[in-house]
DNA sequence: TTAGATGCAAACGGTTTGCAGGGAA
DNA sequence: TTCCCTGCAAACCGTTTGCATCTAA
């Protein structure tokens, strides 16, 4: 089976913006489509006024009113998940395709390793079910530094 | 066996608190011991503006400033522990003799659940042994509803 | 045509910092 | 007496808000 290219796989994102979007009235305005793509065309977590300040190195006309305003309809429509790693600032990061993953940030540098415990679903259904709630997010992070030499 | 009164739990952590100032030649101010009792006094998490105004309305006068001083302190010495739910401001907790626990916040009103699942501590493990990293610390929250009515 | 969206700048709120005065050692 | 600590207020910085203008529908 073939990989699919990134460009497909942007029109997959697009398509799911559009629809939410049409599905709540909102405007498919370019300025949305824009900052769209650029979050997606970037790896890694990100805060927002990195962003502000790639768009504006890209030459785009755009305002942190406009960015905050658009993360809000992306997080809610599930292409962007947002983070508090420990700081005062939110981080975000574009969504993939692949499973749910945590994190491991290192207290120094602030570097960020991603990995996946199925545990973690399994204590998840314990909680639910202890305490008769219904989890609707959750955060796992671990934080720390590399293991000092012997 | 006799359960301690809270008085001599106090005492217990003044002490905490005192050999950890005098180990790093900080001063042992009245204001240090003050905000500690204060935050030993009251159960549930609570943030800085919140301390603040409750030490206002006992008279104490302190600052904002002594009270961010001296949290800091209280953090380094293991006598409370910081969380930051989501939100843009840090929320306190002083720290218990009890095992390790993690949190449950309901989305709506902020209210917190506390829980302890030993399988965190088996993540972690294997997680330090994968990438060979230190876990200094970690937080694990679940955020949700009460579960609706059938 | 019009209500929602944008850019800009001011406001907001939690946290940090600068500084003169005060008090622990 | 020293210099760390305090209270106060201003600064800081990420985020939110108000508003005139613009534009998708």
């Amino acid at each position: 089976m073939m990989k699919k290219t990134s460009e497909e796989n942007f029109e997959a994102v697009r398509k799911i913006f559009t629809e939410y979007l049409e599905k709540n009235a909102h405007r498919k305005t370019p300025e949305r489509f824009t900052i769209l793509k650029e979050i997606f065309a970037t790896d890694g977590h990100f805060d927002i006024e990195s962003l502000y300040i790639r768009m504006k190195n890209h030459k785009y006309r755009v305002s942190r009113a406009t960015l905050y305003n658009t993360i809000e309809l992306l997080l809610d429509c599930g292409l962007v998940t947002k983070h508090q790693f420990g700081t005062n600032y939110a981080q975000f990061e574009k969504s993939t395709l692949m499973r749910q993953h945590d994190h491991f940030i290192f207290n120094d540098s602030g570097d960020v390793i991603e990995f996946y415990d199925p545990r973690v679903e399994e204590i998840r259904k314990e909680i639910e079910h202890l305490y008769n709630i219904h989890v609707t997010h959750y955060s796992l992070t671990f934080y720390g530094n590399t293991k000092p030499k012997k």
